[in-house]
DNA sequence: GTCATATTAAAG
DNA sequence: CATCGCTTTAATATGAC
């Protein structure tokens, strides 16, 4: 039963489903939720059928990512991990068959693990090579390297998978495209046989091309597969890079497909090359299997004796987590064989995940820019069927960068991170030690008062350039100057060893920099498993040691210790101090140094500051205790080697040596200039913390503690971020948008990992200095870049990677940062949030404050304006013995999800165990969740689309700075005014107050950039008039504002020939959308006439009008999302239409509407606020 | 002063 | 070919109230 009800879901049918479910009795129900979980894992995609009945006319196909994506990788991981119920295990196998079979289907070279010797063994070759290339002075010429270098090994599995869903989307977009036409002449299929690729930016829009492409017949790719399975690529403009790219692809213009479609045949594509004179489908060279580098979640697996870096492990891992997460336990071998057992099963996780985005792929920008000419000649085709292409014909490629568009980017590019691995590495240890200390029993003897405390610093030696090098017997590391790179001239040293420093190579310099200084370096491989294991090493020795008072985790090769009290207890023995410090660094070396054959220096004194700075005193392998002498000892040590100080403040005191004492000043500062310096000049200098800081610095102060104890808050976790400011080359939005996903769902991978959610995102961009040239001299690199951050509130903790995503997009958009010119993207998720706690919390409160798991829709500010004031309790509080396993059902696409939700919630039944995933889950976690999100599972799909500043209608807040507010802050200000929670004070309410004396709705129809304008011009009078003034005067500034922005007003387009004024318009333009809503969206000619009047305006620039229409369009629709959403629903037939409807719409204005204006915006150099357009 | 947000610097 | 320029934290600046 259950399988046919999620065939019926294929089918397009979510209201039968909606019935059906609704007719089962309880414990069929609950089973239901149990079994679809595995049922809806299945290849099938539930969401094709109805996502593309969903389509609007202009945006060919579409996605909703909170449908699929992520959700189905759930799936897929619930069923990995073995499901109790029999039906999941049925499916899994079905499941592992679809995965085989969509293996089979493209010939694979799947397996990665059996590559690993091998890979061993070439990378030493390749080393090899290095090394000779190094000492042979640059000949690198003539040789052709072998068995490149890594790539990305799942790649053909991963488009294996992904082709076929893709198949199945298009070609049921064929059949709705059929009915849509309700038999008007057939489509011909002139592309049969073509499989085509588009690259950077055409007219028409690649989505455009898209859905041309397979409604005539064609394929479409929207990745060069190195398979080079494109017949044709087509592209408008080729940069000199693509030029040699694509050199043995058929690279056409764009007009070659607008041509073919109006002549009804597919035209000689020679006539619209942009490549002359290439010899065209020569087979070349197969690409030798690229080895797999070694990831950190591989090695993990092996070095199970790190108990530190496990979570670690598994954090980085998608598979693992995905696949493994009980068995984290389980022994590595075990992980491994199991994994063995389905050949690219590693990237099950992954694959899956990338397959659905495949299809968000190949429709990649329904949220951008449309190309409209086209309609015209899809209509008009004729029915000519041409010659299908020769299938067999070879396309080989090579040589696609791996660049931030590759659908497996992210993934390989940490897999090869240092800095990622570092940084993971850090914070896993601190997470580690912070849990260890919370469950620790706490200590009851009270705390020791010491005068002085002993604190030792100890870090490896130059730490990866001695781990790498252990494996390199045949290069003697005292001689020898080594580092650690990816190799090449500018990729970076991650470590070199003393024997190098004294060249004055240095960690983080470039390859090219360090061979300048020391010709003879070598380079050794990175070997991150390695590095994790001796560090697992270290730690675990620490621990067992247990005489230390304190273990602070610095980083994966250093570490801070408390020995005070080890110490006072040796005294006691009669030894003296320095003896004893002495004794126990000198053990500890030693010790270390025989586990890992690493050497470790030590530095001990009485706090952190004077513990590092003897640490580097000690180096390399060494130990220094310092006891007495500390001004003598700080002396000459170089300002630039305390720690917090870095090259800026460095700078800052050179200069202020410059100007007070020494106008030659050159030299590096040390710390006694910096005891030259009195306080209050530091606090001037440095900062009101700095400057103290930096003063008892000087004089061998530190405060700083490192007992875990005494301050947790200094592991606490405070942000999740995701970075990456490497490969980012975009040409298109709709890539943006989509990588953007991409880093939100590894967001959320991450903060599932660590059961957190986040109310705050951080969108941090990287852009292209203007003077920095196009491509930076490090391949690939960001070059010089000016930073941009844009942070806005979600209103609700939260996980939800969809819900994270779509409002990054919508931030993406407010820093204006060109595609072209974005090198860099960063997502901070702030003010987290632990899901167990607070739940916990929440449990504990509940039955007391029931208000607080309320979601009351804010009637008096949204509803009410609309005229349907309907208070309702959304979810009840969660008190009784559970029912349904939220676990399940948050593995399901949030469609089917939500009609659950709605069912469970019917029903008063509870979900059970909630402790992976909150957003989603019903509200005892959040207070603030806006009321759509979970009465209308159409919700996550506008907030996709919709930046949520445009998720709300803004009736109250008019005068509200909408550039100083953040979209969210505003939807909290109105939720805040809700009833039960008395309203504080609200600012912005004096201010609606006087705003009720001019026409709201009017100031509202303006573009919020005109209108921020007339509300200043308003706020002005009213200061100076001091009384209220009369709406005249609105009109009259609304005048003044429309001459200032030179809108030409020219004789209106006629609209159905008749001449229209605004207000006929926008009342014509309710009436449709209401009337359209019941009958599922509008009609398509009727949104072509529409998008034609649009079109017409702008011809004449009359942008205002378009812009007030757009905008009330956009009102209107979303006031009748609202009122959907907070209307207790009569019927279940008829909702769905209007769900329909409503997304129909959203995507009308965001797919057509918007861009149409946006383009035009762009075009004639007008800036008009994102939040407008 | 407090709060929110953006920006900067530092570390390994 | 290259190359894998992350991530967290604290402090500071700035402006609104
Ligand atoms: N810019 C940097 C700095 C460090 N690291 C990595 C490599 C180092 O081996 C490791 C530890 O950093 P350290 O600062 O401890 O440097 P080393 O251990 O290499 O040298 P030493 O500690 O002897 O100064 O972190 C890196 O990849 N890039
Ligand atoms: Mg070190
Ligand atoms: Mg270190």
């Amino acid at each position: 039963m259950s399988r046919s009800l999620m065939e019926a879901i294929d089918e397009e049918d979510l209201s039968e489903f909606t019935s059906s479910i609704r007719s089962m009795d309880d414990q069929t129900f609950s089973q239901f939720v149990q079994n679809s979980v595995a049922i809806a894992s299945t290849p099938k995609n539930e969401n094709n059928g109805r996502q593309i009945s969903e389509e609007s006319i202009r945006s060919s196909v579409s996605h909703d990512p909170f449908d699929d994506g992520l959700d189905n990788v759930l799936m897929n991981i619930r069923v990995a991990e073995g499901h109790p119920s029999e039906n999941a295990i049925g499916d899994k196998d079905s499941v592992i068959d679809s995965i085989v079979n969509c293996a089979q289907e493209v010939p694979v070279d799947t397996d990665d693990d059996d590559e690993d010797a091998k890979s061993t063994s070439e990378t030493e070759e390749r080393d090899e090579e290095n090394k000779i290339e190094g000492e042979m002075s640059q000949t690198s010429s003539a040789e052709i390297v072998i068995g490149k270098p890594h790539g990305f090994g799942d790649y053909a599995t991963y488009f294996g998978n992904k082709a076929a869903k893709q198949q199945k989307a298009d070609h049921e977009y064929i059949l709705w495209e059929k009915k849509r036409r309700q038999g008007k002449e057939s489509v011909p299929q002139i592309l049969k046989g073509c499989i085509i690729h588009v690259n950077g930016h055409t007219v028409p829009s690649i989505n455009e091309i898209h859905r041309l492409v397979i409604l005539y017949g064609g394929k479409f790719i929207s990745y060069l597969n190195n398979k080079g399975a494109a017949t044709h690529i087509i592209c408008d403009r080729l940069t000199p890079r693509k030029r040699i790219q694509f050199k043995n692809y058929r690279v056409v213009k764009a007009q070659w497909l607008v041509d073919s479609i109006e002549k009804g045949e597919m035209l000689k594509w020679e006539d619209y090359r942009l490549i002359d004179n290439v010899e065209y489908g020569q087979q070349r060279l197969t690409l030798q299997r690229e080895n797999q580098v070694e990831t950190r979640d591989e090695g993990s697996a092996s070095s199970d004796r790190n108990a530190f870096l496990k979570d670690s492990t598994l954090a980085q891992s998608d598979q693992k987590l995905n696949l493994a997460s009980e068995k984290e336990v389980v022994k590595g071998d075990e992980i491994e064989g199991d994994f063995n057992v389905f050949p690219s099963h590693q990237e099950e996780g992954i694959a899956d995940g990338n397959e659905i985005d495949g299809v968000l792929d190949i429709l990649p920008s329904i949220q951008s820019q449309q190309e409209e000419e086209e309609e015209a000649n899809l209509t008009q085709s004729g029915e000519l069927h041409l010659e299908s292409m020769n299938q067999d014909e070879p396309v080989m490629k090579r040589g696609i960068a791996m660049d931030a568009k590759h659908p497996d980017f992210l993934k390989n590019f940490f897999a090869y991170s240092r800095l990622h691995h570092l940084s993971s590495w850090k914070a896993d240890l601190r997470a580690h030690f912070l849990k260890k200390i919370l469950e620790a029993p706490s200590q009851e003897k009270p705390r020791r008062k010491h005068s002085e405390k002993v604190i030792m610093h100890a870090d490896f030696d130059c730490f990866f350039a001695t781990a790498s090098a252990l494996g390199r017997k045949d290069i003697d590391f005292e001689t020898v100057p080594l580092a650690v790179s990816h190799g090449g001239k500018t990729s970076d040293v991650a470590s070199c060893n003393y024997v190098a420093r004294r060249y004055g190579v240095k960690n983080g310099m470039w390859i090219s920099e360090a061979k300048k200084l020391c010709p003879t370096l070598v380079t050794l491989k990175y070997d991150f498993d390695l590095y994790e294991k001796f560090s697992g090493m270290l730690y675990d020795y620490l621990i067992e040691l247990n005489i230390f008072d304190s273990i602070f985790p610095v980083s994966i090769d250093e570490v801070l210790l408390d020995l005070t009290s080890y110490v006072e207890d040796q005294q006691k023995e009669g030894k003296n101090k320095a003896e004893i410090v002495g004794d126990l660094a000198t053990n500890m070396r030693k010790k270390i140094h025989e586990l890992t054959e690493c050497s470790i220096s030590i530095g001990t004194s009485k706090n952190v500051l004077l513990a590092k700075l003897c640490l580097r005193r000690a180096k390399p392998d060494g130990q220094f205790y310092l006891e007495d002498g500390i001004d003598e000892f700080l002396k000459d040590i170089p300002v630039r080697d305390l720690p917090g100080i870095g090259r800026s403040l460095v700078e800052k005191l050179k200069d202020e040596i410059i100007r007070t004492t020494d106008s030659s000043f050159t030299s590096t500062p040390t710390i006694s200039h910096l005891r030259q310096i009195d306080e209050t000049r530091m606090k001037v200098l440095f900062g009101e913390k700095t400057g103290p800081k930096l003063w008892q610095y000087s004089r061998g102060i530190d405060n700083t503690n490192i007992d875990i104890r005494e301050n947790k808050d200094s592991l606490k976790r405070k942000s999740v971020s995701v970075d990456v400011n490497y490969g980012i080359r975009f040409d298109h939005i709709s890539q943006v948008d989509n990588f953007l996903m991409e880093l939100s769902k590894e967001l959320y991978r991450r903060l599932m990992h660590l059961t957190m959610c986040g109310s705050s995102v951080t969108l941090r961009l990287a852009r292209r200095a203007v003077t920095a040239p196009i491509d930076p001299p490090k391949y690939l690199g960001m070059g010089y870049c000016n930073f941009l951050n844009k942070s806005s509130k979600l209103g609700v903790p939260t996980n939800d990677w969809g819900l994270i995503g779509s409002e990054l997009k919508s931030l993406y958009r407010m820093l204006n940062v060109p595609v072209y010119d974005l090198r860099g993207v960063s997502v901070t998720l702030t003010n987290l949030v632990d899901i167990e706690e607070l739940k916990k919390n929440r449990q504990r409160q509940l039955p007391f404050k029931p208000p607080v798991t309320m979601i009351i829709p804010s009637a008096e500010t949204k509803v009410a304006e609309v005229g349907t004031s309907t208070e309702k309790l959304v979810i009840e509080p969660i008190i009784d013995p559970l029912e349904v396993d939220l676990d399940v059902l948050e593995a399901l696409p949030s469609s089917i999800r939500a009609e659950i939700q709605e069912e469970i919630n019917r029903r008063g039944m509870k979900i059970l165990k909630s402790d992976s995933k909150l957003s989603d889950s019903p509200a005892p976690f959040s207070r603030d969740i806006s009321p759509q999100k979970l009465h209308s599972p159409t919700k996550s799909y506008m907030q996709q689309l919709l930046p949520s500043s445009l998720g709300k209608p803004e009736y109250t807040r008019v005068f509200e700075s909408p550039k100083k507010l953040s979209p969210s802050k505003r939807i909290r200000n109105q939720i805040s005014s809700s009833p039960t929670k008395k309203p504080k004070p609200n600012k912005n309410r004096r201010s609606s107050e006087d705003s009720s004396l001019y026409d709201e709705s009017v100031i509202n129809e303006l573009p919020s950039s005109v209108r921020k304008e007339v509300l200043k011009d308003l706020e002005i009078k009213l200061k100076s008039k001091k009384k209220k003034k009369s709406l005249e005067k609105f009109i009259l500034t609304s005048n003044w504002i429309i001459d200032q922005k030179k809108c030409l007003i020219l004789p209106s387009p006629t609209f159905q020939n008749k001449f229209m004024s605004l207000k006929e318009l926008q009342q014509l333009l309710s009436d449709w959308i209401e009337s359209s809503l019941v009958q599922g969206g509008p009609h398509v000619d009727d949104v072509n006439l529409i998008l034609d009047y649009f079109e017409e305006l702008l011809q004449q620039d009359n942008l205002l009008r378009c812009m007030n229409l757009l905008r009330h369009v956009k009102v209107v629709v979303e006031c009748k999302s609202i009122i959907f959403s907070n209307v207790e629903r009569t019927e279940g037939e008829d909702s769905q239409l209007i769900k329909e409807g409503l997304d129909e719409w959203a995507k009308i204005i965001e797919s057509s509407l918007r861009p149409m204006i946006q383009r035009y915006c762009i075009q004639n150099v007008i800036e008009v606020e994102y939040d407008f357009i």
